[in-house]
DNA sequence: TTTAGCACTCTCCACTTTAGACTGCTAATT
DNA sequence: AATTAGCAGTCTAAAGTGGAGAGTGCTAAA
């Protein structure tokens, strides 16, 4: 095969991917030529396709049918269009505009990213909340409830916020709790679960108890991964015409219900810059099988990061979702980054 | 017609709404007395069936098949049933164990509410927030982020936690921070926003810019109905044969991704005690026609209350939804009553 | 290497057929 | 007046049929 004909293989390739994804159908030979002239006759794509499909970049669905992209295919269409991507000027306008007001919010600022990008892309869209490798104490308050009982609000340096209610046995007042939270904040500040662990003080009863129990809201703050998230888009999703076996369908809502799927998605380690693109099989996991995910970090290296991200059928339209995930995670690490600007 | 032939046809009407709760088919003259002996024929079961189709308890698809429940046909099995029902003793100890756990952890004792009460009805569980009418101020605390930036911690007396970063145009310390909290905390405990605003007090700029943001929380906590609530087992309701057109199923995704929908849900002026059952076309809400609602408020009243329910196809399992709802609203309003015990 | 031409394959849709499930009605019975 | 047996009649669901149309694979020629 000549140089030539190769570049026009990978044209064609390119079209039926193309194609693929804006019908849903099977694409035939002469669809090709309808809306891209490529100076060949009907004859010579179908040897073409005869020789994707042996590749193994496409498949027909049945013998004599059009050719459906296989994930090699999308791969290879993935590779051709990314970097190219980039959203049009006025989405990038109203999306900062939308996000900038509620900056302030953070739990907002998220879920109003997914739902953005979802609406975007018109499929499902995650953000999860940033998280640091070890969580560093920040702050603590103890606000009486009443007699025995209290709250405990820990304030972590990652700006994430828990609370939890303690008990007592004797009657405690405001003011030994307030002196309780003023010790602690004077001592610990700054310092990961396992330094505050190391730091031997003279404790009284009620502090061992307070002590204890910030203990145990940190380390499961350092266990969970990816509890916390928004997933908006599922309806947009699901509307697709993958989605029409029921089977599909219900899998999709159960998968996306069990706890701490994520991250099995995805994966953790990779801490690249850029946007990931992963194809069908090339998931962990195999009820994602069939979609396909788009997906970047954000936030600040080793400090506060999180992960945003599109989940689709393998036949979503990539170039939109890269460049969408590439510009909302810029906009988010930006506005991350003002937070943090020195902690 | 006599008052035997009057209960018998009852009991045909019972009969045929549970077996099609149980089998979602239509029910069939024979099929009735497969399972129940009534001592009767076919025949008279079907005159009975006559009867009862004149006066829209029951339907038929089509012109010879068996016989369907109408909306008015559930509301008679429901009022029926219901003072009957309780959940089974295994299950009470199960679920209060389960709840007992993340009793400490507010967030998540409701999360764990709602799936659990969704996995033991088989369909969709929500579970609200607790919600006072007005809320008042109970606790801030300001944190720096650095220079010009700190983390507005606001605790209100629901037990809500909100925050909100504040930017300055000029450096700020975390001493003159404390001193705010420490002001505010002292001037505003308890209080309304209208009492707050009411309030006149010498004020700094950074003060008066602290309150601002805390009086604008405070506003939008006021508006907020049901924006924050726990919604699981989707996946459970959608698996069930009424959904099986595609059509349905997108649509109730798509009403219970839009904001505030609950709201138009539940009629919350409604403070009635106990559990309250809406069918069908009985909902405010056209999108929930088809479906059906077993809810309950839980909390103290004018105080701190919240709602959870069920929702799932008219063909659910009444019995098993209300003395579960009933059940787990009773267990939430013991935990919450625990926390609030003199506030 | 490309092309024209044609037989062939397979889907999709509409239509028909058939078996079986239930009822409604009528006339007889209690 | 209420109930029943019996049977004709109605309707569904599933399986089968046939034809139109889309699109390919192959062959032989350019």
């Amino acid at each position: 095969m000549s140089k030539a004909a190769y570049k026009r293989r990978d044209s064609v390739l390119k079209i039926i991917v193309s194609e693929y994804i804006a019908t849903a159908t099977p694409v035939a030979s002469e669809a090709i030529l309808r809306h891209h002239s490529l100076g060949v006759s009907p004859a010579t794509i179908r040897n073409d396709m005869a020789s994707l499909e042996e590749e193994g970049y496409i498949a027909r669905p049945y013998t004599s049918s059009g050719g459906v992209p296989l994930d090699k295919g999308y791969r290879f269409y993935v590779e051709t269009i990314s970097g190219h991507a980039a959203l049009p000027g006025e989405d990038q306008k109203r999306i900062r505009r939308l996000l900038d007001t509620a900056v302030d919010e953070y739990d907002t600022l998220l879920k109003i990213a997914a739902n953005t990008m979802a609406r975007l892309v018109g499929n499902v869209a995650i953000v999860t909340f940033p998280k640091s490798a070890e969580c560093k104490f920040k702050h603590i308050e103890l606000v009486e409830m009443h007699q025995y009982m209290a709250m405990l609000v820990l304030i972590l340096s990652n700006a994430v916020l828990r609370r939890q209610t303690l008990s007592f046995d004797e009657s405690v007042r405001q003011e030994q709790l307030g002196e309780v939270a003023l010790k602690f904040n004077r001592e610990y500040a700054a310092q990961t679960r396992s330094q505050i662990a190391g730091k031997k003080l003279e404790l009284t009863p009620l502090e061992k108890k307070v002590l204890g129990t910030i203990s145990d809201v940190m380390a499961s703050e350092d266990a969970i991964e990816y509890e916390s998230s928004y997933l908006e888009g599922l309806r947009l999703m699901l509307g697709q015409p993958e989605f029409v076996q029921r089977e599909r369908m219900l899998g999709i809502l159960e998968l996306m219900e069990a706890k701490g799927w994520l991250r099995n998605v995805i994966d953790w380690q990779v801490t690249e810059e850029g946007v990931k693109v992963i194809i069908g099989e090339e998931n962990r996991e195999t009820a994602l099988h069939g979609l396909s995910l788009v997906f970047s970090n954000y936030g600040i290296p080793e400090q506060a990061q999180g992960t945003i991200g599109v989940i689709g059928p393998k036949r979503m339209d990539y170039s939109r979702a890269i460049s969408a995930v590439n510009y909302i995670s810029g906009l988010l690490s930006e506005l991350v980054a003002r937070v943090w600007r020195n902690d």
